[in-house]
DNA sequence: GCAAATAAAGATAGAATTATCTTTATTTGC
DNA sequence: GCAAATAAAGATAATTCTATCTTTATTTGC
């Protein structure tokens, strides 16, 4: 469903906030061991989320990544399609050039309505309201055993 | 969503099944022009589901692939599991290496959802339900322009 | 200003997916 | 039996995704 480079950024992107929550930036590395991520793919990774200003950064000693007010509406969607773009979203399952409600291939309306469904999920889905539920230990990002 | 193999798959199998039920077998030329897929590519990939018993082939003049009695209970799922495998349907969504309903990962109850309406979705719809629609006219596996 | 720490950028490599080409095996119709 | 048609198998290439390494640019603390 996502992509690996999607898969690492999510968990990064959880972890980045959680340390935002107590003022720590976080160095690639350090996420990177965190969310059990190959660590120069992450840096990519997080590199790019920066040039899309999902997540913001700074150079230099006690620099790093961090999510600052700025970033605080940014959705699970935002992230998502900052990484692995739209295709899961539009265009024909299928492959079709032409595909649309008047002309529907033989998967559309099954395609749209878990698109929809997915969609409506990772709008909803806030970064805040994932981290917070790592946070409480509602949910695991990684492994402690 | 579907790798572009799988998506190929389909449309090959739905046009398969439609020449079947005028006890035409059809070739992978064929098969992959009426697709508009990459030919080589198709008969690939129709080898593959001659080997998996998702689809019938014939060696030589007037042979061809073709779905007969011993297919026809065949679902949608059987297909994309036989050419993506079912790495959309288990394990987690986030690649952690332990995630369950007991320690589940931040998107996990999330993709739990989804995951089950696309695999009642794929279960559900057979081969020939989506070749009658086909047939039809209610759903278009090509354009005709 | 300088050293250290860090992100950013760019080059490279490995693996998987997508795609093509060539050769071989089988089957049919004559 | 032979030619033609077809699937099957195997080799190769192109592209994309995943991953790593090296160099450069910034920033901080001293």
């Amino acid at each position: 469903m996502f992509s690996k480079a999607c898969q690492y950024g999510i968990k990064s992107v959880i972890y980045i906030w959680k340390q935002s929550q107590i003022d720590q930036k976080v160095g690639a590395k350090e996420t990177a061991a965190y969310v059990d991520a190959p660590e120069p793919f992450t840096a990519k990774i997080l590199q790019e989320l920066v040039r899309k200003k999902i997540i913001g950064s700074q150079k230099g000693p006690s620099g790093g990544f961090y999510i600052g007010k700025e970033h605080e509406a940014i959705s699970l969607m935002d992230l998502v399609v900052a990484i692995d773009g739209d295709g899961l979203f539009t265009g024909c399952g299928l492959g079709l050039k032409v595909c649309s409600e008047l002309d529907p291939c033989p998967l559309h309306h099954e395609i749209n309505k878990i698109r929809i469904e997915m969609i409506d999920m990772l709008t909803k889905k806030s970064l805040k309201q994932l981290a917070e539920e790592v946070e409480s230990g509602e949910t695991v990002l990684r492994r402690l055993v």
